[in-house]
RNA sequence: GGGCGCUUAGCUCAGCGGUAAGAGCGCUGCCCUUACAAGGCAGAGGACCGGGGUUCGAAUCCCUGAGCGCCCACCA
């Protein structure tokens, strides 16, 4: 026994993190079969920039369940990642270091920044995508060491042996072999179609990182005449600029208003191109004048109406978001009156589209088109999430998964998942339902995984995108900027007869989506991934539900025909007092670093584990703070329990035995809550016992512990206060591991981390019948506290009688308590009358 | 437009069919009591969002309305 005189919370952070590490107290043990084993599928956070109370919160969650699960005797595997892969890092790699990838240069294995020629400090110096990579590993190798002190402050139990990046050398490899495999069983394909695509980025997006954002815009009511120059319609439309592309018009087939237009044509304003008026059941008589133009490609469902109608394409808007030039004489380019027509176009080539739209405007209003003013109105256009501008449909080549032949497996799959809270499982109904078409997985980036293939050039350099040249597996990973396919040499690249690389590289999420694989050593580690794989958690933030959690599954259901974990965590959002969002751009952050120096790791802990999965949580340092004031207690309270000088002997008093009684009821509850995985009613649970047992057990026995009524009554409380500690503190553990760690080693050997989960069996030898002894002393001793409150005396005040009203059985209970309550109560006289509740009646001493 | 969640004391939240509605914080008062003054003890404070219904009994179940938040949806 080795207690402080005066236990502090100051140091336990280092202290103890420091010992976990050297010990190893959460290495995972890879001996253990898969059934007793626990993994977890660690969200890897995004490596630029830093950590913030959100992160805190969440992955303290996790800890929570890991901790538990621990205790259970489970061996648990808990990797940490890091998410290093993609446009963030790659954005703060060019600014930083000031250099731009080109895909297209080899990679220099001399390459060294600081002996660099730059001619031009403002010039970004072309790299190739293999230095790039470097660089960005460079960089990014900052931030990681960063996240992991954070991490390790706040106590995560993470295997720290196990860990990797979404961009390392484990990662592109699995994620370049899962591809293969898809496309080798064709369930990854590449073709030419019309693409969600961000002009300001270049690169195509999935629907997954769309999001829908309110603007300003202006609706144009336009008149079409009919080509048989028999009357007119009417069209409303937010952007005019696509006349030219405008291949045909729909109406609703079942609006008896348009019925007679179905089969006959009309002619385009200003570009005079003669188009179908079709029907369509997507064409709604709600909106506008319930005829619609079709675009090639205003949005989705313009794709959609082109698809199914069979429509020829009139592409008028380029990649960079302005208006491409004409190319008429092409399928598709006529005009009634040419001349009229380019005219036209001239005015708006080479305008980005919103000024396009306005000059349009202007033309349609001189031609007699424009009916009436154009009308201002607020509407919903789709952006790329990290995107500025409004996405635009464009055609171009791109990889694809199929997703959505599955979509009826993978709602299954989803209802296999446990979701916590279980009303999260129809978000990711509601995602996969709504699914629109199959996953692009291409960018036309240069940090990510490279796509393992390449196309052979024909005579005229022309590459044969049909049939791609792949490597074998034991090549991955591979890059075909620098590498050279099988049966080629470097020279023949780029030239015709040759090869060239594919020059894309592959959604983030094709990496991320792979996790448990990359952590659990899928293809790398045999004896590992069987051990871990399916994992049993993946927990994470409910607004990636879309992509992360999503792509999981449909990747382990492709690849391995299982869930890639049985349970799903969804932890909320930390609000701000105002109830905003925090997040950096918002600029409402508290950094973890402050938090845990203000209230101690343990503190902050507390107010994370209070918070429930699924419920966006209120910052709140008064909660922290609390927290600290438990740990203090937890010291202050086991420091008296662990120094009393009596010897322990066996639990016989009832008052003792009736509080374990209870005890076994909190471990009861706690367990049940932990195994639903409601971890804030198990911390809710353990800390009201905790409460109770400082504030009025400790009380009742303070003076037998001390020896007051002769050594065996006093070895009573000694082993009681003791059996009821141990028990408590694996209950807080999970919650509060530093503290309940440091009170641990005061008088028990080995990591209260590695002890086991307190049973309620282990209580059983202990406890009495009757638990009410314990509650209906500490009711009474409540009562005479609140008669000397009320008469605004000291506590320690003689009571000189109390006469407790009550019934029967519970003034029977309280006999066996008597000794212990008048003296915590400082009674001099108890009486007992029998009533039909409990009625309290105080007479103090004179001063 | 569809879906989900939330609405309980000044604040943050439990409770989700059964004795007079709970906790913590905050507030007020008292107490240096030998585990703890970075403390302890006690007190005040509530039409359980509104309206219907089911029931012996509803904060809890059903219907309906309102507000807030989130997710999804084809930009006319």
């Amino acid at each position: 026994m080795n207690v402080p005189d005066k236990p502090s919370l100051d140091g336990l952070e280092a202290k103890w993190g420091e010992w976990w590490e050297a010990t190893g107290t959460y290495r995972f043990d890879r001996s253990k079969p898969r059934q007793e084993v626990y993994a977890i599928d660690t969200p890897p956070p995004t490596a630029s920039g830093s950590l913030h109370v959100g992160h805190v919160m969440s992955y303290t969650h996790t800890d929570l369940v890991a901790r538990y699960q621990r205790m259970r005797g489970l061996e648990v595997f808990y990797p940490m990642g890091w998410d290093d892969n993609g446009l963030p890092t790659e954005r703060r790699v060019q600014n930083y270091f000031g250099v731009r990838c080109d895909p297209s240069l080899p990679y220099d294995p001399s390459f060294d920044l600081t002996t660099l020629e730059r001619p031009d400090e403002a010039e970004p110096v072309p790299v190739s995508r293999g230095n790039f990579i470097e660089l960005c590993e460079r960089l990014t190798v900052e931030d990681e060491k960063a996240f992991e002190d954070c991490f390790r402050q706040v106590g995560l139990s993470v295997d720290w042996t196990h860990t990797y990046t979404t961009i390392d050398e484990r990662s592109r490899r699995a994620s370049q072999r899962s591809f293969l495999r898809l496309l080798l069983r064709g369930l990854a394909y590449k073709v030419e179609a019309p693409t969600m695509w961000d002009v300001d980025f270049q690169t195509a997006v999935a629907q997954a990182e769309i999001e829908d954002r309110e603007v300003a815009g202006t609706y144009h009511r336009v008149r079409f005449d009919l080509a048989d120059g028999s009357g007119s319609v009417e069209i409303e439309t937010s952007r005019p600029e696509l006349i030219p592309a405008c291949v045909a018009l729909v109406v609703n087939p079942g609006d008896e208003r348009f019925r007679g237009l179905i089969g006959r044509s009309a002619v385009t304003p200003l570009f005079g191109a003669e188009v179908p008026i079709v029907a369509h059941e997507l064409a709604d008589p709600e909106k506008g004048t319930g005829v619609a133009m079709i675009c090639t490609f205003g949005d989705i469902t313009d794709v959609t109406w082109w698809r199914e109608l069979r429509l020829p394409a009139r592409v008028v808007v380029g990649r960079d978001g302005s208006i491409a030039p004409a190319r008429w004489g092409e399928p598709g380019w006529d005009a009634r009156d040419a001349d009229a027509a380019r005219r036209a176009h001239d005015e708006l080539a080479g305008l980005p589209t919103k000024r396009a739209r306005k000059r349009i405007a202007e033309l349609l209003a001189g031609s007699g088109h424009l009916r009436g003013e154009p009308q201002p109105v607020r509407h919903v256009v789709k952006f790329y999430e990290r995107g500025e501008r409004p996405l635009e449909v464009v055609s171009s080549r791109q990889w694809f998964v199929k997703t959505i032949e599955f979509r009826e497996q993978l709602l299954e799959r989803g209802r296999q998942i446990r979701w916590h809270p279980e009303h999260m499982g129809a978000r990711y109904a509601s995602w996969v339902e709504g699914l629109n078409g199959d996953w692009c997985i291409s960018r036309q980036r240069f940090f990510g995984v490279p796509f393992p293939v390449w196309y052979r050039l024909d005579e005229h350099g022309v590459p044969d995108h049909d049939h791609p040249l792949v490597p074998n597996e034991e090549r991955l990973p591979v890059d075909p900027s620098s590498d050279v396919p099988d049966g080629y040499a470097p020279e023949h690249r780029g030239q015709p007869g040759g090869f060239a690389g594919d020059p894309d590289i592959m959604d983030t999420w094709a990496t991320s989506s792979l996790t448990p694989q990359i952590a659990g050593g899928w293809e790398e580690d045999p004896d590992l991934f069987p051990r871990v794989f399916p994992m049993d958690l993946r927990p994470q933030a409910h607004e990636i539900i879309r992509t992360w959690l999503f792509y999981t599954v449909l990747k382990a259901h492709l690849e391995h025909d299982s869930l890639p974990w049985m349970n799903a965590a969804i932890s909320g959002f930390v609000m701000d007092p105002e109830r905003k969002k925090m997040s950096k751009s918002k600029g409402n952050v508290v950094t973890p670093v402050e938090m845990f120096e203000r209230h101690s790791a343990d503190a902050v802990r507390y107010w994370a584990g209070s918070a429930r999965l699924g419920v966006d949580a209120t910052f709140d340092e008064q909660q922290m703070k609390v927290g600290r004031r438990l740990a203090i207690k937890i010291l202050n309270a086991s420091r008296f329990a662990l120094t009393m000088e009596a010897q322990e002997g066996p639990v016989a008093e009832p008052v003792d035995r009736a509080m374990l009684a209870g005890l076994r009821t909190s471990v009861e509850q706690a367990t049940a809550a932990f195994e639903d995985y409601d971890h804030a009613r198990a911390l809710e649970v353990a800390e009201r016992f905790f409460w109770d047992f400082c504030d009025d057990y400790l009380e009742l026995v303070k003076q037998r512990a001390y020896g007051a009524h002769g050594p065996e009554k006093a070895a009573s409380a000694v082993s009681s206060l003791r059996l009821a500690l141990g028990v408590q503190l694996r209950l807080l553990a999970p919650f509060l591991p530093f503290v309940t760690e440091e009170v641990w080693s005061w008088w028990r050997s080995g990591s209260i981390h590695r002890a086991a989960w307190p049973k309620p069996d282990e209580l059983n030898p202990h406890v009495a019948g009757d638990a009410a002894v314990y509650r209906v002393a500490a009711e009474v001793l409540t009562a005479v506290r609140k008669a000397k409150a009320m008469a605004k005396v000291s506590l320690r005040t003689p009571a000189e009688l109390v006469t407790v009203h009550d019934s029967v059985e519970r003034l029977r209970a309280l006999s066996e308590a008597e000794a212990d309550l008048k003296e915590a109560g400082g009674i001099v006289k108890l009486e007992t009358v029998e009533a039909e509740a409990l009625a309290v009646e105080t007479i103090l001493a004179t001063p």
